[in-house]
Order: structure tokens, then sequence, then C-alpha cells
DNA sequence: TGTACATCAGTGAACGCGCGTTCACTGATGTAC
DNA sequence: TGTACATCAGTGAACGCGCGTTCACTGATGTAC
């Protein structure tokens, strides 16, 4: 068994990583096999070693935020997870709508950089992203006042608030009306969880 | 001068149409300009007869929204233009994040459909999509209750709302999650405009 | 410990296809007489 | 009113290019002896 398991485990993880950068930045029918392979250090036939097709690797690659940045959210907010508590709710408000998070392009949350292009790809690539927003609606809710009745719903909305917010200040050409945008969404959700 | 002015316009306006429909359910990169002008009765080689290329036609289509639905919502929703005031916010809302509007996706305004194609398009297209945001944020603004005093900013919450709760309700996988997102919007947003 | 071997990750040329754009043309139409 | 003509919207073949995917191969590596 020349190769390692481990080895192989190695080079499909970088291909992932190449392209959720390069999706992230080109969208899917902008990005090319060749493109994300010789990102990955390797050359293009080795593709079908490790993914069925570029759909397939367009899934995985949304997915795999949850890996990455999306997992490190709350610490990257400077706040303790095992606290909790609406506390963490504004810092992941915070960090998520922060300038930081709209200029980063490429380590930018997929669900800011890639709505349309989810929508009309694959079930696979769609079932990735509502893994991603339940994942922030999850946070939202367990962290949200206890008294409240609508948790459910208000988190809902805070996640639609934070997407959608980035999502069009993303896409407007004018930078002062995206940063109006941004913090208009930004202060009316922190408002919200008090 | 064979060929009236008027016929050269009308032919435009239906590529145009054609493109909107087409950009609408498929995105910008998967769209041919055989397609285009398939639907709207003619063959390819005309094409540069009226635009100068894909991306400017993607521009025009994305803008022609206002002449279009974009200009009736506020009648749609039942509501007299004339009156207006927090009703005809009301009556945006519902309209725009009614279930018909979600499942029309070939009517459904751009803003939802295209988010990411156009954050990585032309400038021009950018401004295409910033206009019709304007529009909206227009319409809420100057009919929202007159007595608060962040009229503005309250705008530009509704707006990223309603098209954040939309966007997402499009992209997820699951019918029942994509509801809840857009119910969840809707609830919120009516109660945030009293 | 050293070596021959089998495996399969990785290579790079090739295939088939369709795209955006160009271009020489054609023929329907408005206008001048 | 009728007709010859000039214009240019529309046609369709062609160009150049790059894509996703396939495939015969090669060579680095773990294992058996």
């Amino acid at each position: 068994m020349p190769y390692s398991a481990v080895h192989k485990a190695e080079t499909r993880k970088r291909i992932v990583e190449a392209a959720r950068v390069l999706f992230n930045r080109n969208g899917f029918s902008d990005v090319t096999i060749d493109q994300i392979m010789e990102k990955a250090g390797l050359t293009r036939g080795g593709f079908y070693n490790h993914f069925p097709n570029k759909s397939a690797l367009f899934a995985e690659s949304v997915a795999s935020f949850l890996n990455g940045r999306g997992k490190d959210w709350r610490d990257q907010a400077g706040v303790d997870p095992e606290i909790g508590g609406p506390e963490t709710v504004r810092a992941m408000i915070n960090s998520y709508l922060s300038k930081l998070h709209a200029d980063d392009l490429d380590g930018q949350c997929p669900m800011i950089a890639l709505p349309s292009d989810v929508a009309r790809a694959t079930p696979e690539a769609r079932q990735s992203y509502e893994g991603l927003l339940r994942a922030m609606i999850w946070l939202y809710e367990n962290n949200l006042p206890e008294e409240a009745p609508d948790t459910r719903e208000k988190a809902c909305v805070l996640a639609a608030l934070s997407i959608g917010g980035m999502v069009l200040s993303r896409t407007v050409e004018d930078q002062s009306l995206a940063d109006e945008l941004r913090q208009a969404a930004k202060m009316f959700a922190l408002d919200a969880v008090a």
C-alpha cells in the first residue's frame, strides 16, 4: 500500500482548501479544476482520484468552512464558549458583520460569497449551505436570553439580517452604502438581542 | 433608414426581457447568448447590433426589473400608491416575502436571484443592483411612520431582512426550513414597522 | 538489514464539446424621385 | 402613385479558445521476504 492513507487524506484536504478560497472569490462556474489543482500544488489529471466531479468538490468546499473559521467564530470574537448567553450572540454578530469579515474575500463565510451559486447547484451543495446556516441559527438560538418566548424565530431573523446585510454590502457598488447597510444591520441586530 | 427606430427598440427590449428571465433562473455564466437570442426569436449573430457584449446585457437586464414588476410592487400589493405611509410598507413586505414571490423563479426580484453573480460582475451590473436596492430603501424610508428618529437606518434593516430572508429561503435545501425563514423574516419586519 | 515487488497517487496529453465574438452576406424596409 | 435604391437589422458559418473529463503512463512508497 504505497502512499499512506494519511498522505492521501492530506492531499485531499489541500484540494478542498484551495477550492474553498477560489470558489469564494470567483464563484462556481468561473473557477476551473486546473486552477484548483495548481493552487493545491498538483496537476489536473489527479483530481479524479479524489472527487467524482467538480460539483462534488463544490459541495464539500462549502461545508468545509465549518471546520475552519466557522469553528473559531466565538473564539475569535474573544468570548469563552463555555460562558455562552447573550454576550456570545453579540460577539458573533460583531464578528460576522465586521469590516474585517466584509473585506476578507478569501476567508469569508460562503453563505455571503455564494448564495446564488449554491441556489442553482446540486442538492448536496445546498445541503452544505444549509448546514452552515443551521449552525448559525443554532448558535443564536441557544444563547439568546431565555425569558423570550419566540427564541427560535428571533434566531432566524438574526441569521437573515446578518447574512442579508453582508450579502447586500458585498454586492452594491458604492462603498459608503455598503458600509451603511452593514452598520445598520449590525446595530439593529445587537439591539434585538437584549 | 430601413427598419424604424421603433422596430429596433422593440427588438432590443425583447432581448433584454429574454435575458432577464434566463439570467434570473440560471445565473450569468450558465446562460449563453444563443439561448437568449433564441428566446427572443432571433439568431446569435444579431446580438452585437444591440449590445457591445454579454456583460452589458447582464447589467441592463438587472436594471430592467424596475420597469416591470418592480414598478408594480405597491399596486400588486393592493395599495394605492397615493396613500403611502406604513400601510404601503407592510404591503410591500407582505408581497416581497410572499410564497408567490419565492416560487416565481422567472419573475422574481434579481436582488434575490443574483446576489453573488452581481458581486463578481462588472461595475455596471453592480450599479444596476444598487439601483434596485436604493429603490426599495427609498420606498421604506419614505413611508415609515414619521415620528421615528432613525427612519433611514430602519429602512436599511428592513431591506437587509427582506432580501436576506428570501435569499436564504431560496438557497436552503429543506423546504420547511425555507418557509420558516421566510415567515420569521416577514413577521418580524411587519412588527418592526409599527 | 536489505531488496524486489506490487500498488496507486500523480502526470500530462488528448477528446469532445460549447462558448463569446467576428464577419461577409442578404433581404426587408423607408425614402427620394 | 409607382419604382429604384441605399441602409442596416438580422443571418449563419467560422474562429479561437478553454473547459470538464478520460486515459495510458510513471514513479514514489510501504510491504513481504
